[in-house]
DNA sequence: ATCAATTATCTTGACGTGGAGATAAATCCT
DNA sequence: AGGATTTATCTCCACGTCAAGATAATTGAT
């Protein structure tokens, strides 16, 4: 077995791949984008959050997680309101509407990743997610630019 | 250590963004986007290839192959010519500035992923490919089962 | 107190991507 | 052979993203 790190690499990214259509295509019948799942699922866990702080948590630029709430807000799923002591922020908050939503959504989402990943054994996967937290956290510090992964929310624990 | 679907997903994906950026951060710094550095990496190891043969070794839609490679070809980095036998097809190849871009790229970038996967021993690194490709095929079947739209309307894979 | 630097957000413009057709060529069917 | 289906590619449009710049509010320095 080949153990280059470009190997590596490649087949990180397939199965990365394989792995992110199911989420991508569950998501999508939501009628959400990626993106947009992540922002409430941040919503879900972190409770009210301003906006950029969401954004450095979904990895986001500002054009970009402005426009991602631009979305959420149109459809009733998010709102903005200001921030009690910074009149510069905006802190986001769900709506009822919103948190039935990512709260069934998420439940949902669990499930498709548990069948997503079911082809290796609990011990597998246990292996798995050792060799790609380290793997991730070297490479994280490795580069210039240490940035919060976009899926911190869950990781942390 | 927990061994959810959804906890292995996360900590797959943050360890793909994060190896992902190096890449990107190399790719970038040659003027080339990701998608256009993949096409290239095929044209230089599975020689002349048909447009739509690309597309999908490297996941892109009919739309999206076109514009990569007519991007490629406006910098004169590849050529499409007529397929012997078949006059629908165009078969893509490297020119020789082409080639010799991807050959000096594909060579660094190679260098850069030892980098970022130096995290892990060599032993680890062999694991981690035997794990992440049992993953990757299981997750790639695992997805030709059809699901229910938001909107009640069949979703093909 | 005032001016400069920083921070939070929004706006604009450009670009890559995917999806729905459109076109042309090859293949299949009878 | 003639018509229908499939295949390969392209065109057009909508959308999400980022980068850079604009605006407004806060903080820091003198």
């Amino acid at each position: 077995m080949e153990a280059t790190g470009i190997h590596l690499w490649l087949v990180l990214w397939k199965a990365c791949e394989a792995v992110r259509r199911h989420a991508e295509r569950h998501i999508h019948s939501l009628g959400l984008g990626f993106s947009d799942f992540a922002v409430l699922e941040v919503l879900l866990h972190k409770g009210p959050t301003a906006v950029n702080t969401i954004g450095e948590l979904v990895h986001l630029t500002s054009g970009s997680i402005t426009a991602a709430i631009d979305r959420l807000e149109r459809k009733s799923l998010v709102a903005r309101c200001t921030h009690p002591s910074d009149r510069r922020a905006r802190v986001v908050h769900l709506t009822e509407v919103g948190r039935k939503l990512i709260e069934c959504a998420f439940a949902d989402h669990a499930a498709a990743m548990e069948t997503a990943t079911s082809g290796l054994t609990a011990a597998e996967r246990g292996e798995a997610v050792a060799l790609l937290k380290k793997l991730g956290l070297s490479a994280q510090t490795e580069g210039v630019n240490p940035r919060r992964g976009a899926a911190g929310v869950m990781i942390e624990t």
